[in-house]
RNA sequence: UCCCCAGUAGCUCAGUCGGCAGAGCAGGUGGCUGUUAACCACCGUGUCCGUGGUUCGAGUCCGCGCUGGGGAGCCA
């Protein structure tokens, strides 16, 4: 007999006459002649009770299963006459697997989101992160859908590059050199002897290479891990992380802006329907604005806001910020926090910022002085989604590469693609752990990736 | 990298003015009960993060360090 799911069994219609379970005990009660074994399998949040009958050929055995301790359990349906479930099972034969030792980490209360942390192989049998990695799970699939519905081909950029100049943050270095003795030509190490012939690096954007796919496929996306070496210390930053990035061809700033809150809007509305249950331990006991906060993003029209506007409106606040705000500024935290948690109170998209604080491949504006850039800002997360116009003009790109220190050598198969049949297009990126935290209210980075990176952290 | 806060039992935390180290939960034993983070009684639990100093005396005050957390910068 193949062993049923307790989400299978809990949302039955009708009671079966014969399942076989098998889990973990998350809680077990005595009474006088029989016991109740709470089982967790992990296909769902809620566990499934079952009645341990003192008949049973190794009761003794049964009364001694510690939170934690792993069983398979052979039994029959029924309503359930307690509170709290429709069903319950009655057991036929229970079998031990293995009972867990009694200095099990994991106790039948709240535990601090800190100490689970330490644990962060055990974590994921308690009702909260068990809930946070099924809906990581769903979220993906969404994403998958999403772009596989619209025609989007799904593109494998490489995670090991030789580019070292994309201006989004500090690098991993990879090497195979021997750090104690590396060859050295003038004093300095000569990379010509690494494995690449070369330095090489991890990831930090799959966004030129995607570029183009997206101009010989049309609509592509990426979505794989990504890296950084940034020193940061906060609750949105980690070393290891997973990204999105849609490009797409024949594509302006407007359409991308479209794609950009189609997509969120697509996600959240996902979760909602699919994730009922899970969704509601978060409303519950994580955030309780929660469901209002994800209605807002499904029900309205994101706000559009040239930059120059959110500057005037900055200005006209009568706020006391830290940073100045003017023209060419780049927008600070509390400048987003202020628009999108304050003045708005929902998501906004910003877009044409001024071409000084943007990388080198944004498309210049007519007014010379900004470039077709967008982000996408909620409430609570600050940016989510980071995208543009690409410059498809090749005397365009190239100044802006030379104004902006980018090498044209080692460019020289992106600029390829200006020479022969180059097109309009654009593409954004989302962080996948930012939407995660999005739909589940969890105010930290690290809680929603199963083992995270951070910096002096790579335990597990 | 900068600013702020914290570190006491397995976990969550209290510890007053510097004067014998505490509670709840978890664990153990017994009882009760179609129970729901079950309940009742009893029992055990310490490098008070480390280090140096002030003091008759430091969990408590001071210096340095480590670890964790919050915020900023950078970004997704």
């Amino acid at each position: 007999m193949k062993r049923n799911k307790i989400k299978t069994i809990l949302s039955s219609e009708a009671a079966r006459p014969s399942v076989l379970l098998k889990g973990w005990v998350r809680t077990r009660r005595d009474a006088k002649t029989f016991s109740f074994i709470e089982i967790n399998d992990g296909s769902c949040l809620n566990n499934i009770q079952v009645i341990a009958d003192d008949q049973l050929e190794n009761y003794e055995q049964i009364k001694k299963l510690s939170t934690g301790s792993a069983v398979s359990v052979t039994g029959t349906m029924h309503d359930s006459p307690g509170k709290g479930q429709q069903w319950e099972i009655h057991a036929i034969k229970i079998e031990i697997i293995h009972i867990a030792q009694d200095d099990y980490p994991l106790q039948k209360k709240r535990h601090t989101d800190e100490f689970l942390r330490t644990i962060s192989h055990l974590r994921p049998r308690t009702n909260k992160y068990g809930a946070a990695f099924r809906l990581r799970s769903r979220l993906c699939f969404a994403i998958h859908q999403f772009f596989q519905d619209r025609g989007f081909t799904y593109v494998h950029t490489p995670i090991l590059t030789g580019s070292d100049c994309e201006g989004a943050g500090e690098l991993f270095q990879v090497t195979t050199l021997d750090m104690d003795n590396p060859p050295r030509t003038d004093g300095k190490t000569d990379y010509q002897h690494d494995f690449f012939g070369k330095t090489a690096n991890l990831t930090v954007s799959g966004q030129l290479e995607g570029e183009m796919f997206a101009l010989a496929l049309g609509d592509i996306y990426t979505f794989g891990p990504t890296f950084r070496a940034e020193n940061s210390h906060t609750s949105r930053h980690a070393s290891e992380f997973w990204m999105v990035e849609p490009e797409m061809a024949f594509c302006d700033l407007a359409e991308d802006m479209d794609y950009a809150e189609e997509f969120i809007k697509f996600l959240v509305d996902f979760v909602m329907t699919h994730c009922a249950s899970d969704l509601a331990l978060f409303a519950k006991f994580v955030d309780k604005n929660l469901m209002k906060t994800l209605e807002t993003i499904v029900s309205k029209n994101f706000i559009r806001l040239p930059y120059s506007e959110a500057i005037s409106i900055l200005n006209q606040s009568g706020k006391n910020f830290s940073y100045d705000v003017f023209f060419g500024a780049d927008l600070q935290t509390e400048h987003e926090r202020f628009l999108s948690e304050e003045h708005f109170k929902q998501p906004v998209i910003i877009y044409d910022y001024p071409k000084t604080i943007k990388p080198f491949y944004m498309r210049i504006n007519d007014d010379d002085q900004t470039v077709a850039a967008m982000d996408v800002i909620v409430p609570r997360i600050g940016e989510i989604i980071g995208g543009s116009q690409r410059e498809e003009r090749l005397d365009l790109l190239e100044t802006r590469m030379d104004e902006t220190g980018v090498s044209r050598q080692d460019h020289w198969w992106y600029l390829d693609s200006r020479r022969y049949g180059s097109v309009p297009h654009s593409g954004f990126g989302l962080g996948l752990e930012r939407m995660v935290m999005l739909v589940t209210g969890i105010t930290n980075i690290r809680d929603v990736i199963p083992f995270p990176r951070t910096p002096g952290s790579i335990e597990f």
